[in-house]
DNA sequence: GTCTATAAATTGATAGAC
DNA sequence: GTCTATCAATTTATAGAC
């Protein structure tokens, strides 16, 4: 009963934390506002994680860990190159679009702390790219695609998916206005976009 | 005399505000660090700049318009289009290569603050964007270029360059290893890449 | 496990002397 | 203009009752 009720009170704790956290960042984030968003004490913050920056470590990687796995799973199978990819870009604006603080909370935090703490968070989030890197080169082998740099290519696909979407509140400023509807047609029309860059680059001649 | 001083004064103000706000974020900036880093006590930051905020403002506004014109400016001239976003591409990786936390800086902050400030910012600041859109227009009207959309082909070469730098620390950690040279090499790379892409992506059939 | 009370440290801001 | 001293508010963290 008590250890029921624990872990309800410890999964409240972490998703309030990780809906402050992801907004406000880390050294914006208030304990008290955890606490409240919770529903409980704020020394229960500190009796279940120490203090601010274990239960911020925890954050951290949980949602490093859900974001960074969504990306090297798509990549797998032995499904078409070209659906994967076409399947990636779509899954994947809307899927920042509607959580477009994720990206930015990733890359904040992550140019704030140190490459030990960095490196640390991807070991024990055991993401692999060489899956990814295996299905590029046997795709390349096979003669599907042209020759080119994994490396550049997800690369690519990350900057021309996520740029727009973090940028999002000066860009639908200067180009549309700030009008949202005309915004979001023009990240519909970006699905199309990307797709076609990418597909131009590596389709054999 | 005591307006010359003043006028160092608040220059040197600035300069440590500048590098403390777009290395830590305002909410992780702190007044006694900027007072040090100007070499003046924190009481003189509050004669200076009433508060906190209207020096963040003051900062904001200088390093956004800064960085807004040096991307709007290069769409100017009758120079060829493949000219100048040749050579965009090329100053602005190692531009933003020099500044890495510039970027991450406009884009967080602006992801934090409510349309008004942007708006206002940007108002304030004074950049157009038509001299880019007319530049586009004209090189497609000349033929120089298919008939592509000038609001995804900004956003393309931005993201494009912009995103590698900002997610460095991670990403150099996944495809790299951590080796900061083997990185450097593959931005000097990505020059190309970009080149490649956007060339390909206009040039006429 | 959960709460109240409170400590201890930090931080933005002001008053007032020079 | 610049500094010292200090306030007032905030914020992380702990002690202790239940």
């Amino acid at each position: 009963m008590r250890e029921k009720l624990s872990e309800n009170t410890e999964e409240k704790i972490l998703e309030a934390a990780k809906e402050i956290f992801v907004r406000e960042g880390k050294s914006g984030a208030r304990m008290q506002e955890i606490a409240d968003k919770a529903g409980i004490n704020k020394s229960l913050l500190h009796y279940y994680y120490r203090s601010k920056e274990k239960l911020f470590y925890t954050v951290f990687k949980f949602v490093f860990s859900k974001f960074a796995h969504k990306i090297i799973n798509l990549f797998d199978a032995d499904k078409d190159i070209f659906e994967v990819i076409e399947q990636f870009i779509d899954n994947y604006i809307d899927l920042i679009r509607k959580n477009p603080f994720i990206p930015m909370f990733i890359i904040n935090e992550i140019n704030r702390k140190e490459t030990s703490f960095v490196t640390e968070v991807i070991r024990e989030t055991g993401i692999n790219i060489d899956t990814y890197f295996e299905f590029i080169q046997r795709n390349i082998d096979l003669g599907k695609i042209k020759a080119v740099d994994p490396k550049q290519l997800i690369i690519n696909i990350l900057s021309l998916c996520i740029f727009p979407i973090i940028s999002r509140p000066i860009v639908q400023i200067i180009l549309y206005d700030d009008n949202k509807n005309a915004y979001d047609k023009f990240l519909d029309q970006r699905k199309k976009e990307v797709n076609e860059i990418i597909f131009t680059m590596i389709k054999p001649n």
